[in-house]
DNA sequence: CAAAATTAGTTTGCATGCAAAGTATATGTG
DNA sequence: CACATATACTTTGCATGCAAACTAATTTTG
């Protein structure tokens, strides 16, 4: 067996990690102007996009964990972003949907992908593109 | 200005969240075996690779918080994974080695890459190759 | 050389990520 | 219709990630 296998620099995982760990970080100075944490954010975006939503399937859109969204949410609650209701017909679900005031969010952050843009000035377009795709495979075997 | 950079199909960080914590997820059930999580495993692949490392080094290498190497650390000494002592000459620096049955442990784990490997078959070596450069490029701006 | 600045680690407080257990409601089966 | 399952969430316990404050030791400066 070969064990630059397990050399860390050879680790695709770890570069994620990095990666991962280290664009989530360039976000925070620009979403704390509009005090929302990533995965908050995150949830916005979904959000801002279909207007309503199961608590379900902002799980799935969002790939946030089902434990976390509870708290998210419930902090998304206290600030007057989002509301929630219990379905009439299947007492299990719960509609989420934005405030007036999570609404006009959307004003605020329609800067910030511009400019988180701009911190990568070593990402081409096409790099972008290409990581998408790659990504995108490797998302299907997960 | 265009909302549709606010959609999350088109946010590569969501991408990157998501790719990087399945395949996370996907080396539990190995790592389980060996009684090792994931940032416990990316100190025992710099370990392994060096040998003996100041804690610092260790936080460089592997990117992980600092905070937290303090506690992985302390859990990995409970397994008597590694040592940890005081430098002689510069008394704020500590050295970390690897204990007699923290070098064993990589006989064990030699076979976790190419097990991780089989789990992407929509992956190709290539694809692999290109993903790392192209997040390489990511990681040198930030 | 003494004060200021820097370096190496630790601690603390908060926000997830994750697995597993728990609750309430619905649905499917016999 | 009663019981077993399944579904939609919530709760709990543990392990980070992260920023900021803190301690101890070393180096730099005036």
């Amino acid at each position: 067996m070969n064990d630059s296998q397990l050399k860390l620099e050879n680790q695709l995982c770890h570069r994620l990690y990095m990666a991962a760990n280290g664009i989530v970080r360039s976000y925070r100075p620009l979403l704390e102007a509009i005090d929302l944490t990533y995965p908050q954010y995150v949830v916005m975006m979904a959000m801002w996009e279909h207007d309503k939503l199961t608590i379900a399937s902002l799980l799935e859109k969002t790939a946030i964990d089902g434990g976390a969204m509870t708290l998210i949410l419930k902090k998304m609650l206290g600030k007057s972003l989002l509301d929630i209701v219990r379905d009439e017909h299947d007492k299990r679900k719960k509609w989420v949907t934005l405030t007036q005031q999570g609404r006009q969010l959307k004003s605020q952050a329609l800067q910030i992908p511009e400019q988180i843009r701009c911190g990568f000035p070593n990402v081409s377009t096409e790099d972008l593109q290409q990581l998408t795709q790659l990504l995108d495979k490797v998302l299907v075997d997960l």
